[in-house]
DNA sequence: AACTATTTATAATT
DNA sequence: TAATTATAAATAGTT
């Protein structure tokens, strides 16, 4: 199209070249335009020139990104640098981690059995009491140290009751000594003066009984 | 350029507008070799068309990571950053789903239990009861409609042991029929003739007893 | 950059 | 749906 014909190879005059490059690349924009509006259609079109110089049309209804997803999708083809493989891949691989451990939760806990076969559910049941004997044993264990904590609490208990009532004894003969020698007429100065709290009182009165 | 010219706006007959699609998507996929050709430039054009069908021309020269790195550094548009952030926290978001199921897993296996307090403990054991609750019922289910299978095949077996019993003692009479006209002085020829396999035998010996 | 002869693309038609 | 064809559009060579 145009006074005479054309070979489509290189042109070599680089100055025509030049000149055809950029007739035909307004060409083909407005072609690109034309397609869109008239056929609804999304366009991507990039074009660099020899020098390196970038021209793009795109229709406007389409984002770069979203002509890229739809890219990706339609040739497979991974155009993403390594890191964003890396992380897709590694979401797929922990997606389907994840929806097997749903499943394994599933099953254990009773849900979506009904597909299984016997054999499996053999399995679960395993499984299943496995882990209650196991959670069972900690509970005991637990409750054993609970009592042992509660018998070790008790012993010091009882020592400390000794020691105090002991140590009141011998605080009642000081005290008796010094009224005599500053209130030869007070009584139970002492007694009256200190607060209930510090007086010992059994306050676990099973531990009187206990050996 | 054709019969009559046309105003460039969305063709709102479908058939056209598919029509006028194909015939411009060629001509503009010709266009863009022709500009990769003629002026060595790198080209890349996409193309989606209403229905989501995707075309594409590239450039023979130009892979389309270097096409997208070179837009990159020239459009300044971070593509693939939100995209990448996304991947990121997705991943992330999933991974901490991840762990916490495989806590719950290994709890209910009975494993890693010794952290927990005793609610948490009381808390999976009541799952793990009820989980092996309902496996048992379903496997007793299951065996229930194995049992039910099985009188379901007795019984049709009885039924079918009879009734070949009956056909036999039939078919006997009716051979000894047709000894008596043809071959008078021959005995047991059908019994002889008649593979092993074909005759009634009590394949389950208890069948005989049940009811 | 504008012009124009000619080729090419394509809208309407078959 | 695929050819045909008349015409519009694009453009190679020219100014």
């Amino acid at each position: 199209m145009g006074r005479g014909k054309i070979e489509i190879k290189r042109i070599e005059n680089s100055t025509n070249r030049q000149v055809t490059y950029s007739k035909r690349k307004n060409g083909i924009m407005k072609k690109a335009k034309e397609l869109t509006v008239l056929c609804d259609a999304k366009v991507s079109l990039i074009i660099f020139s020899t020098s390196g110089k970038m021209s793009e049309y795109r229709s406007p209804s389409a984002t770069m990104s979203e002509i890229l997803d739809k890219y990706h999708k339609y040739s497979g083809k991974r155009l993403w640098d390594a890191k964003h493989e890396f992380l897709s891949n590694e979401l797929d691989r922990i997606k389907k981690e994840n929806d097997n451990m749903q499943i394994e939760l599933r099953h254990l806990k009773g849900d979506d059995v009904n597909s299984l076969h016997h054999k499996e559910l053999a399995t679960i049941e395993e499984a299943l009491e496995n882990g209650l004997a196991k959670v069972r044993a900690k509970e005991m264990e637990y409750f054993k140290m609970l009592k042992k904590n509660e018998r070790m609490l008790e012993e010091e208990n009882k020592r400390l009751t000794y020691i105090l009532h002991h140590q009141q004894i011998a605080m009642d003969g000081c005290v008796r000594e010094m009224q005599n020698d500053y209130h030869p007429k007070g009584r139970d100065y002492h007694h009256s003066q200190m607060p209930f709290a510090f007086r010992v009182q059994p306050n676990q009165p099973n531990l009187q009984e206990a050996k």
